[in-house]
RNA sequence: GGGCGGAUGGCGAAAUUGGUAGACGCGCUAGUCUUAGGAACUAGUGGGGCGACUCAUGGAGGUUCAAGUCCUCUUCCGCCCACCA
């Protein structure tokens, strides 16, 4: 046989037709067996795959077939993400379905994957835009809002004019959409939201069990849920006249957070947001005007650029002021843009000598510094010296009672005197925010609520799902959510009272959709249940799970939320969905991310025509370690194909299939090397695998490959451990190159019906040891020779050995061995 | 501003975790076989030097018998978060 485009072809769609056929990749709980689950995440159903589709789902597939030939139970599913805007962006441009639409770029997927040679258990393959699926997508939202853990509310939001529909915190990125980088900007909606800061804590303090998650997703994890300590401050306002006649119903109290209890000695004024809820009220007659035209000001600037950091900060005084608790100051109230209302309690205290943002502000405004915090080491800074905030740690000062304590201590200190005086209340603020899941679109899960005029709102009953989307409706990508125009779908009987109501006409986010269909995977086809029970009990959590770091905080923030409602449901008894994640490196083209926008992607398909699947997952393995980004070059799939090439060659010419048994210890020189090596390579190889080095792993097997190549035997033994090594080089490289391997294991003769089910190669310790070992001689740490040494030799035979030999004779010559250092086995360094 | 990664030949990258720097592969050079080669095989391939040698892991110091690896400072590059009080 040649290994050429015609033969890999045949080979390739031979295999794929006998793992399809003969189910070889079908998963079925067993409770005699340890379950291995790994996971893709899974993919937006685009059609045609891409290269960062090919490198996630080879490693995954790696992981898997190694992970079945070590006996394990594997579960390996695929599915498709396939609500969301792509699919109706067609609709509304080309006029064509987005069901139909969709539906066709799953089959094309789906046989884009089939010959890549993945080994998925297709039987549980899902969509999320099934009705099936998204049925249970329903289901969930009911038991929140039962649990009061989806609710609506009208509140500012996020907005993306171009795509039309409002966003989550998440979805933003610098104040811009993250699908299509329009700049957001911030409407008045009432919008469902999920109550995922009811599980602040969980989730933050459970991060600590993802033990085997790549530090930096979860350190980005616990910065977006950003859990800071501090203390609210309670400021009297000074003139109370304000509060005396038609404004009773306000609190003379203004409440302050800051995480800096610390300096409240040095605060000199107080700044709150524009849209501040006392603003008004604070606001003097004399400052009416400028504060109205500031609030104006700051309104029409969008939020990407209030957020700008190096934006001027603007402010401007109210009139009022406010009693500093501490000391009794009366200090003033400011408004201004750098302080947000939706964080903290959207004012704060401003302390210009130790927070930078203050100093710049108080600068420009003229407004009093006082420090509080000294450096130990500089203890006379004066305000005049300063050019910028000291935020140093430091010893207070200025400070009453607390003075000279460090600062460290007195934030703690300060924090419980407060609270006993009554002045103060210490506190937790987060920086996580409800999940606005109300979406303005028409591919989406319907949010099964009903609107009713004298019931209010009334959740669809449960034996009512799923609430269809209704097909073939107009989509015009205009003017809120298409399903409002589809006067069949919105008009409905209020399941309470029975009156005419209407359905609510906005869809989930699609990221609802994607926060469970692992557990879905465990029993795809139930339906009765959102999943069962007893058989997600067996294959979860998911041992590994694989995907784009783009998804560390959304998406695995969104599961992880998920997870522990499930658990509150006593569905699930574990607290987090992965146990272990993987985050592949991006694939670049001349060192730019390939992507469409750029024009610069490779066509996997392409790659598959002119040299097949083989060679692409062993290329996109060897080319570099999986986390790291990959460089794609056409020439490295050559050298995969030549690699391939050789062993099949190789396998073709000279395999005789002898069967004989050997030792070791009697083997011919040659044939012991061979034999080591073999050994040798599978410790390494498996080893590798463990740890995800897949490069090397094919590094240490183009080795072995070389060594089998020069490799001739003289005999029948010879033979028989030439054999013996290409059989477990065929075992090891069948993860990366199924189909090859495959033919080739079963022209050795086997009479499995998949190489995928053939025990994992083992090594054996005593066949890795060598007689002679090289040991390298230094001669005051720089390399001078090297000896042959026969490994049972002690510290003293070696060095008398090493002083023999000529090269070092010459260096060392007749001055005094200083020093003799032996690493057993390996180097001997002579300081002279 | 904060956090996390990086930086090793022409290129992708290795380096037993402090012990032969550049494994393996791509590319390149020469040769063999070929009507031909974008096939296969053989040899070579970090810089300098005829050579013994010597210089080399972004830069500068340090620790050590020994540093790509540890420490201090520094320069670039990438990603994430960010007027978060």
């Amino acid at each position: 046989m040649s290994y050429n485009t015609n033969e890999i072809q045949r080979i390739e769609t031979k295999w794929q037709k006998i793992w399809d056929e003969k189910k070889i990749f079908k998963s079925g709980v067993d409770n005699g067996r340890e379950k291995y689950y790994v996971l893709e995440m899974f993919p937006y159903p685009s059609g045609k795959i891409h290269m960062g589709h090919v490198r996630n789902y080879t490693i995954a597939d790696v992981i898997a077939r190694f992970r079945m030939m070590q006996g394990l139970n594997v579960l390996h599913p695929m599915g498709y993400d396939a609500f969301g805007q792509p699919a109706e962006n067609a609709a509304i441009k080309r006029g064509v379905d987005p069901a139909e639409w969709t539906y066709g770029c799953i089959d094309e997927m789906t046989h884009e994957l089939k010959r890549m040679g993945f080994s998925y258990d297709w039987d549980r393959s899902l969509s999320t835009c099934d009705a099936e699926y998204y049925k249970w997508n329903q289901w969930i939202f009911l038991k929140m809002f039962e649990r009061g853990l989806a609710y609506k509310k009208e509140s500012p939001v996020n907005w993306c004019p171009s795509c039309d529909t409002t966003l989550a915190n998440e979805e933003v990125i610098n104040g811009a959409c993250w699908r299509c980088k329009s700049e957001v900007q911030q409407k008045n909606l009432s919008q469902w939201y999920l109550k995922i800061t009811d599980y602040s804590e969980r989730l933050l303090k459970d991060l600590d069990l993802l033990t085997q998650w790549p530090e930096r997703v979860v350190t980005m994890q616990k910065n977006w849920i950003g859990k800071s300590f501090g203390v609210e401050i309670f400021f009297r306002i000074g003139d109370s006249a304000l509060f005396q006649e038609g404004n009773r119903a306000l609190s003379p109290i203004l409440k302050v957070f800051t995480t800096r209890p610390d300096t409240i000695f040095g605060a000199t004024y107080v700044v709150l947001a524009p849209e501040h809820p006392l603003v008004d009220a604070i606001t003097t007659p004399a400052n009416k005007a400028s504060v109205e035209a500031f609030k104006k000001e700051v309104a029409g600037v969008s939020k990407s650029e209030r957020v700008s950091g190096d934006l001027e900060k603007k402010g401007i005084f109210t009139g009022s002021y406010v009693v500093n608790p501490v000391n009794q100051e009366l200090i003033p109230v400011w408004i201004a843009d750098y302080v947000l209302m939706d964080y903290g309690t959207g004012a704060i205290m401003a302390v210009p000598t130790h927070d930078q943002r203050d100093f710049e502000f108080a600068k420009k405004h003229q407004l009093p510094m006082k420090i509080v915090i000294q450096d130990p080491a500089w203890p006379d800074l004066k305000v005049e010296q300063m050019d910028a905030a000291y935020v140093e740690q430091g010893n207070l000062t200025g400070s009453a009672q607390f003075d000279g304590m460090n600062n460290q201590d007195a934030m703690q200190a300060i924090g419980e005197w407060m609270e006993k005086s009554n002045i103060g209340k210490t506190t937790v603020h987060w920086r996580l925010r409800d999940w606005l899941i109300s979406r303005q679109r028409y591919w989406g899960t319907p949010i099964p609520m009903i609107y009713c005029d004298t019931c209010g709102v009334v959740p669809v009953p449960e034996n009512q799902l799923p609430v269809e989307l209704p097909k073939k409706i107009q989509i015009t990508g205009q003017g809120g959510s298409p399903l409002a125009y589809c006067q069949d779908f919105v008009n409905v009987k209020c399941p309470k009272c029975g009156k005419p109501a209407r359905r609510e006409t906005d869809t989930m986010a699609t990221f609802f959709d994607s926060s469970w269909y692992y557990l879905r995977f465990c029993s795809a086809r139930n339906s009765s249940q959102v999943f069962d029970k007893q058989e997600a009990k067996y294959w979860m959590p998911v041992d590994q799970y694989i995907g784009g770091i783009e998804h560390a905080i959304l998406h695995l923030l969104y599961s992880r939320f998920f997870t522990k409602f499930f658990k509150d449901l006593g569905l699930v008894d574990f607290d987090e969905p992965f146990v272990r994640l993987l985050t592949q490196g991006m694939v670049l083209k001349d060192g730019e991310v390939m992507s469409k926008s750029r024009g610069n992607t490779v066509d996997p398909d392409t790659i598959l025509v002119k040299y097949g699947a083989d060679p692409l997952r062993v290329c996109i393995l060897f080319a570099a370690p999986p986390e790291d980004q990959l460089e794609w070059s056409d020439g490295a799939v050559d050298g995969s194909w030549k690699f391939l090439n050789r062993l099949d060659r190789l396998a073709d010419e000279r395999f005789k299939g002898v069967k004989v048994g050997y030792d070791f210890k009697t083997l011919s020189g040659a044939a012991q090397e061979l034999e080591r090596e073999r050994n040798a390579t599978i410790k390494k190889v498996t080893g590798d695998l463990e740890t995800y080095k897949f490069n090397t792993a094919v590094s240490a097997m183009m080795i072995m490959l070389n060594s089998i190549e020069k490799f001739v035997p003289q005999n029948e033994i010879d033979q028989a451990v030439f054999d013996q090594t290409l059989r477990s080089f065929v075992l090891m490289l069948a993860p990366y190159a199924p189909h090859l391997c495959e033919e080739l294991w079963q022209k050795m003769g086997s009479d499995v019906t998949s190489v995928s089910q053939v025990k994992w190669p083992q090594y054996d310790e005593a066949s890795l040891q060598r007689a002679v070992v090289e040991v390298v001689v230094q001669i005051n740490g720089k390399l001078r020779s090297k000896l042959e040494v026969p490994v049972e030799l002690n510290e003293a035979q070696v060095r008398e050995l090493a002083l023999k030999d000529e090269k070092i004779q010459k260096w060392v010559e007749d001055k005094p061995v200083r020093k003799f250092i032996y690493v057993q086995g390996r180097l001997i360094n002579i300081v002279v």
